[in-house]
DNA sequence: GCAAGATTGTC
DNA sequence: ACAATCTTG
């Protein structure tokens, strides 16, 4: 076999899709035989949210047919991702490893181990871009090996040239008599955290349509709905940014060609901004960004009672079950409620991270532990003793209380002005607890 | 040492 | 729109 003959693995990890994806591209013009590759790792399995494997389900079926209609296949396997990347290298003599390139601790280890295994094997190991719309490490401040505030970012972000996006390959040649395996069909059935009744599904395909009606229709009134807890008026493309079954640097080109979109590009910003602070300390999801003296509470009870949005705070316990209903929370809901646990009942942002992170299907490494240490006041906020005053957030943002009532029954009978502040109505609803808030607000 | 004024950063 | 922090007289 001729080395340019010799095939070249792609592995995917959570850029699960065909077009805007560089490191496909690349294998693709490398000319030889290309092996799509996803590798159900057994750690990831037992340790995510069940909201997210049933997503990974629909995007593995859905790469499965997108690589299908390319002449290619999506090759799966189970068990250790850089031991089955070794075996399928060993079956069919590949040359090369294509990776994304991302930025948690567990995919920092993972390609260190991927590139000390290839080595044995004379194997080479590329990384690519495509998790973030600048890759971490681009977009870098004089003097410094990552930006800590948001404003300099985004001020470089948005002013550097942006590669050019990938368009997907037209023709893949799979190596004969590799067995592609299958996609377990109850994924969810292993993992942490609850099955949400109305959780999303996914997949390139599905993640295009939504992307294209955001697009289309609701982006440009972003910056005046996004705050509207009622109005549900934001892109829920998060799932698809966070499995990479969208390109974020396709979304962000695409939403810059409208003016009215700016508001929404910063936010994609805020998601690079995250991922290279989280490159530079990728103890994020376990230690302070930054050290702070914070007397925390264990406070079991009151943390059980926020688990299950019953805090008797009505804007606290809607996106608390917001987020069991359906593995997602509005943004600004997240805010309130991290708010609440961090401030208000003084338990460590850590234990309010990993919850999230259990259920929610968009939960990122990167972006939700880093905004929580930002609530917190422990990470990359320059105002890091900020205070919600949560009443005041639950009028502005929830004026009518239709949030409210829609995620929690018990208020849906509730009076306009007591659907915030139940405890002070003539007649508290029954059945919903009284506020774990030692004072008003 | 202090207050007015400028700057900074914003989820 | 606004508050915390830094600069200046």
């Amino acid at each position: 076999m001729s080395v340019s003959e010799r095939p070249t693995i792609v592995l995917f990890t959570r850029d699960l899709r065909v077009r805007d994806h560089p490191a496909l591209a690349a294998a693709a013009r490398v000319g030889g035989p290309v092996v799509p590759l996803f590798v159900l790792d057994r750690a990831v399995r037992e340790r995510s949210a069940r909201n997210r494997l049933s997503y990974l389900g629909d995007a593995l079926r859905d790469l499965r047919e997108e690589l299908r209609r390319l002449g290619g296949d999506l090759v799966v396997r189970s068990g250790d991702t850089v031991d089955e990347t070794m075996r399928v290298a060993a079956a069919t003599g590949a040359a090369r490893v294509h990776l994304s390139f991302d930025v948690s601790a567990f995919a920092a280890r993972r390609a260190e181990r991927l590139r000390e295994a290839a080595a044995d094997r004379r194997m080479e190991v590329a990384e690519f871009p495509g998790v973030t719309v600048v890759p971490p490490g681009e977009a870098v401040p004089t003097g410094g090996d990552h930006y800590k505030v948001f404003t300099p970012y985004w001020r470089a972000w948005e002013s550097r040239e942006w590669r050019a996006p990938e368009r997907a390959p037209k023709r893949l040649e799979l190596p004969s008599g590799l067995d592609a395996g299958s996609v377990p069909k109850r994924l969810a059935d292993s993992g942490t955290g609850p099955l949400s009744p109305r959780r999303q599904s996914g997949g390139e395909t599905e993640a295009r349509r939504r992307m294209a009606a955001w697009l289309d229709a609701d982006c440009a009134d972003y910056e005046h709905t996004h705050d509207d807890l009622a109005a549900d008026a934001t892109s829920r493309l998060s799932a698809d940014l966070r499995f990479g079954c969208l390109s974020p640097l396709e979304l962000a080109l695409a939403a810059r060609e409208h003016p009215a979109c700016g508001p929404f590009v910063r936010q994609l910003a805020w998601r690079d901004f995250h991922h290279q602070v989280c490159a530079a300390f990728p103890d994020l999801a376990h230690r302070d960004y930054r050290e702070r003296d914070i007397a925390w509470r264990s406070d079991d009870s009151g943390f059980a009672a926020w688990c299950e949005g019953r805090t008797g705070v009505p804007v606290v316990d809607a996106g608390m079950r917001q987020l069991l209903d359906e593995g997602f929370m509005h943004n600004r809901a997240r805010l309130i409620t991290a708010a609440f646990l961090t401030k208000r009942l003084r338990v460590h942002w850590k234990r309010g991270g990993d919850h999230f992170h259990a259920v929610l299907s968009d939960g990122d490494i990167a972006d939700n532990y880093g905004n929580w240490q930002w609530v917190a006041g422990t990470g990359n906020d320059t105002r890091p003793n900020r205070s919600f005053n949560l009443l005041r957030q639950s009028r502005r943002f929830d004026p009518d209380g239709a949030y409210i009532r829609r995620h929690v029954p018990e208020l849906a009978e509730a009076a306009g002005t007591e659907v915030h502040a139940p405890w002070r109505a003539e007649q508290p609803p029954t059945g919903y607890p009284s506020p774990l808030l030692d004072e008003d607000g």
